[in-house]
DNA sequence: GTTGCTGCAAATTTTTTGCAGTCGA
DNA sequence: TCGACTGCAAAAAATTTGCAGCAAC
């Protein structure tokens, strides 16, 4: 996954200012490790990353919320209770999956959604509407068997 | 989903003394609970669902853990946080799915897994071993639309 | 009687919030 | 300038842990 998959600094600040929100330090930075990275980060990973530019943990926790509501980032769960941001592609609508390594956090993003047609029948069955899902999956990398 | 697909209180109790484990008052009252409601629960749930025969928070929260190290329930993730708990019949690993209403937190079981087969595919395109996935489904149910 | 378990309280971890001052547009 | 944002500190929520007494086997 390459850095230029990712919507430029210029373009981020576009979408927040749309918003009538501000592109500031603390933001660039995050949104600067997010794409350095291209993996999901908890915000704690984040806040850490940032060395020199440092800013408050709160304002991490704060950025990465509202980032997730104007669709910049998206949340991960892998299931070990801690939220996880992953910056996406543009007009991407973040619906992948990932596998990760239950030994050493790797992450491999998996391109195809296997599940949509599946949704249509789950909700159909149910009579749910609205519907969605979330899927990872886990097990052991190559370097760490 | 009756109540009679799950394990009966004796059978549980032996599968924990295999263990050099008792079978304790808030044990048994936290299994009559999760067999009563038959859906995933969280440890303040459990421990508000206790009534009379409540114990402490954090006993739940060990009881828990220990159940679910014996695989005696399983843990699921809502994306939300906070970890579930479900008891599991017998003879069941407990790899099933669930279709969680957003508004009113309903659960409807799905019996099939769907992801078996890509398990494997997934597996060996990205050389990985012990793969396992989780998936679950959302949406707004008949009843709160 | 031995060993594991419980309650209570305190500590940890993750996340949120209030507020006064600061900064981006 | 004006409203949004930040740091700091405190609070809230979820979870874990230490320890002395209690209970299951």
């Amino acid at each position: 996954m390459s850095i230029h998959d990712h919507p430029a600094l210029p373009e981020l600040g576009e979408r927040l200012r749309k918003d009538s929100r501000k592109l500031t330090g603390p933001r660039q930075s995050i949104l600067a490790v997010l794409r350095r990275q291209g993996r999901p980060m908890s915000n704690k990973q984040i806040h850490s990353s940032l060395g020199a530019a440092e800013c408050d943990l709160a304002t991490v926790y704060r950025s990465t919320r509202l980032l997730e509501q104007l669709g910049i980032v998206k949340r991960f769960d892998f299931g070990d209770g801690i939220a996880r941001y992953e910056l996406l592609r543009e007009g991407d609508d973040g619906h992948h999956h990932h596998l990760v390594c239950t030994q050493c956090e790797k992450v491999v993003e998996l391109e195809d959604c296997f599940s949509c047609e599946l949704e249509q029948r789950i909700a159909l069955r149910n009579g749910f509407k609205a519907v969605t899902h979330r899927l990872e999956f886990f097990g052991v990398c190559p370097a760490c068997q």
